[in-house]
DNA sequence: CTCCGGCTCT
DNA sequence: AGAGCCGGAG
């Protein structure tokens, strides 16, 4: 474990990377990244982050934006009920907690969009408080160097892994190193993440639910408002494609129907 | 065409 | 436990 963790940092003091979120360190700048990092790749969510924050600066301002606003913002990152998600999330901070962002775990996960490695990177990012969590970056570091050679490693047998390296005295640091060095290794040929109980090769996205409904938040961001047959004609899909979808949409709470007329909720 | 990503709901 | 959710890159 000693040689782990001083690969882990030698790597960290050549090759640490800078992000706008590392710079300037406040518990709302570090929630706004940590969402759009779920599914979004740092390269994307570089491009975005500052310009989302500085059309919304705080829990206060995200909380009280319509949802429309919220989502031109969010354009590009994919995935758009995180952004649904993240103006609930501010709420609950405001209504909750009177806009100061609790410092627990279990309070933490009770906020919407928030499972066990996204609270786990908030207490050690905007805190620095340590907590034991696994994320796509830290799984590839730990697979890489105590897995080789194994298929279908389980979070359950990496976790106890993270406990024992974890450092308790600066945990942003560590998993600033970790995540840094598991990029690292996720540039190469061979993903250390495929050796993952985790891993699945994933449906095309071609005509897809989840592109259909990517084109129909463009669509509606663009109209404001439309009748289902204008999104018929402007979409291409038949109402048999169009309207479940719609529908789903409708019950996220992404889009609400008023009269005829759908529009960003 | 294949690939990546954590949370939510069933 | 498993399926669904996005957009961009290779």
């Amino acid at each position: 474990m000693k040689a782990f963790r001083r690969k882990i940092i030698s790597f960290y003091r050549r090759r640490k990377r800078t992000f706008p979120w590392r710079e300037e360190i406040t518990p709302y700048r570090i929630v706004v990244s940590e969402i759009m990092l779920q599914q979004t790749g740092v390269e994307r969510v570089e491009e975005k982050f500052e310009p989302f924050v500085t059309k919304l600066p705080d829990f206060e301002s995200l909380a009280g934006a319509p949802l429309r606003e919220i989502m031109e913002a969010w354009q590009g990152l994919g995935y758009n009920r995180r952004a649904l998600s993240l103006k609930r999330l501010a709420q609950a901070v405001i209504e909750r907690y009177s806009g100061e962002l609790p410092r627990d775990r279990e309070s933490l996960l009770a906020l919407p969009g928030v499972g066990e490695a996204t609270a786990g990177a908030i207490m050690a990012f905007a805190f620095n408080v340590p907590l034991a969590f696994i994320e796509t970056n830290i799984r590839r570091v730990f697979i890489h160097h105590f897995f080789t050679g194994c298929q279908k490693v389980s979070d359950r047998q990496i976790m106890p892994l993270v406990e024992a390296a974890l450092d308790r005295s600066n945990p942003r640091d560590w998993y600033y190193a970790l995540m840094d060095y598991g990029s690292a290794l996720g540039g190469t040929a061979n993903n250390p993440n495929r050796k993952s109980s985790r891993y699945a090769k994933q449906a095309p996205f071609h005509d897809s639910d989840r592109k259909v409904r990517g084109d129909m938040i463009r669509l509606l961001l663009g109209a404001g408002s439309m009748a289902i047959d204008d999104i018929i004609d402007a979409t291409g899909h038949g109402a048999d494609r169009l309207v479940p979808v719609l529908c789903a949409m409708v019950r996220d709470g992404l889009v609400t129907e008023e009269a005829g007329r759908y529009r960003i909720a």
